[in-house]
DNA sequence: TGCAAATAGTTTGAATGTCAAGCTATTGAC
DNA sequence: GTCAATAGCTTGACATTCAAACTATTTGCA
C-alpha cells in the first residue's frame, strides 16, 4: 500500500530536516527556537513584539524571556514605540544580522543542492507541489 | 530568483508541518516528543534504550528522564533484558498502543489527502523527489 | 582466572522553552 | 472621564536537553 509507504517518506524527511537544521545551527552557540526568532525577524525586519508572537506561534510571555535572552547576547534590538508606550519592537543588531545572514546563505546553498540534483524543470514541479500541500495542511 | 523563492517554500512547509504535528498531538496531553518516542517504538516494537536513544537522536540520559515519565503516565512498558543485566527494552502498553495507532492513522489521512489533490501520478513522483532529497541531507 | 576496559543506563545540575494566569501600564471609545 | 481593550511582563509549573559524574554489569585478554 503506498499510504504506508508516503507517510514513512514524509516523517522521515522532516525528522532529517530537522536534525539538518539542529546541526547547523548547534555549533554557534544557537538554539533551534532562537534561530527560528532571529530569521522571523531578519525576514520582517523591525517588527513588534505582538506581532513577532504570533508569527512565531508562541505566547508573548515565551517571546518576553526569549527576547530579553537574545538581547543580552547581543543578538537584538528591542525598543519602545514612541506612539505607543504599551508597545516595543525588535531589529536585529549587526551581530544579529551577520547570524541570520549566516543561516539564510545556508538554505540557500542546500536548495541550490537540491535544485541542482532535481534539474530546473522537475525542481519547479517539486516546489510547486510543495507550496500547494502546505496550503492543503 | 527562484532559490529565495524555493527556500522560503520549504521553510514554511517545515513550520506548517510542525504545527500540524504538534495541533493533533496537543489536546491529547502528549508533548511531540513524546509521541516521538511511541512512535519510534511503534514502528520498531521491542527496543533497547540504547538503540532507542540513539533514533530519537537523544543522549541516553534524556531518553532516562522521558521514558520514565512515559511510564509513569501509562503509555511505555520497561522490562530488564534477562540476558544482559545492563539492559533494558522498552516497549508500548496497551494505552501506549491506542495513541501510536490514533496518530499513524491521522497521518495515513493527512497522506490520503494529498494524494487525492495531486493525483496518482504527481504523487508518486512527489514522494519520489521528497525521498531522495532526504538522502541528499 | 582475574582484572581492566567497555558498555548500558541513571542521576544531577544547568540552561532553555513553553504555557496559563495574573499583573501593570497605556490607549481608545463612548 | 471612566471603563474596556491592548501590549507586554512576571511567576510558577513542567518538559526537554546535554554534559559529566556515577553504578552495575559484561567482556576481553594477559
Amino acid at each position: 500500500m503506498m499510504i504506508e509507504r508516503y507517510s514513512q517518506i514524509l516523517v522521515e524527511f522532516f525528522e532529517r530536516m530537522n536534525s539538518w537544521e539542529h546541526g547547523i545551527v548547534a555549533d554557534r552557540g544557537i538554539s533551534l527556537p532562537q534561530m527560528h526568532l532571529l530569521e522571523v525577524v531578519g525576514n520582517h525586519g523591525q517588527i513588534r513584539m505582538k506581532d513577532l508572537a504570533s508569527r512565531m506561534g508562541v505566547t508573548t510571555g515565551t517571546l518576553t524571556v526569549m527576547a530579553h535572552r537574545l538581547v543580552t547576547k547581543g543578538y537584538l534590538v528591542k525598543e519602545k514605540d514612541p506612539e505607543d508606550n504599551r508597545s516595543s519592537f525588535v531589529t536585529l543588531s549587526v551581530k544579529g544580522r551577520r547570524e541570520y545572514e549566516m543561516h539564510h546563505h545556508l538554505h540557500g546553498h542546500l536548495i541550490e543542492e537540491i535544485v541542482s540534483f532535481l534539474g530546473d524543470e522537475r525542481a519547479a514541479s517539486f516546489f510547486k507541489d510543495l507550496e500547494e500541500i502546505r496550503e492543503l495542511m
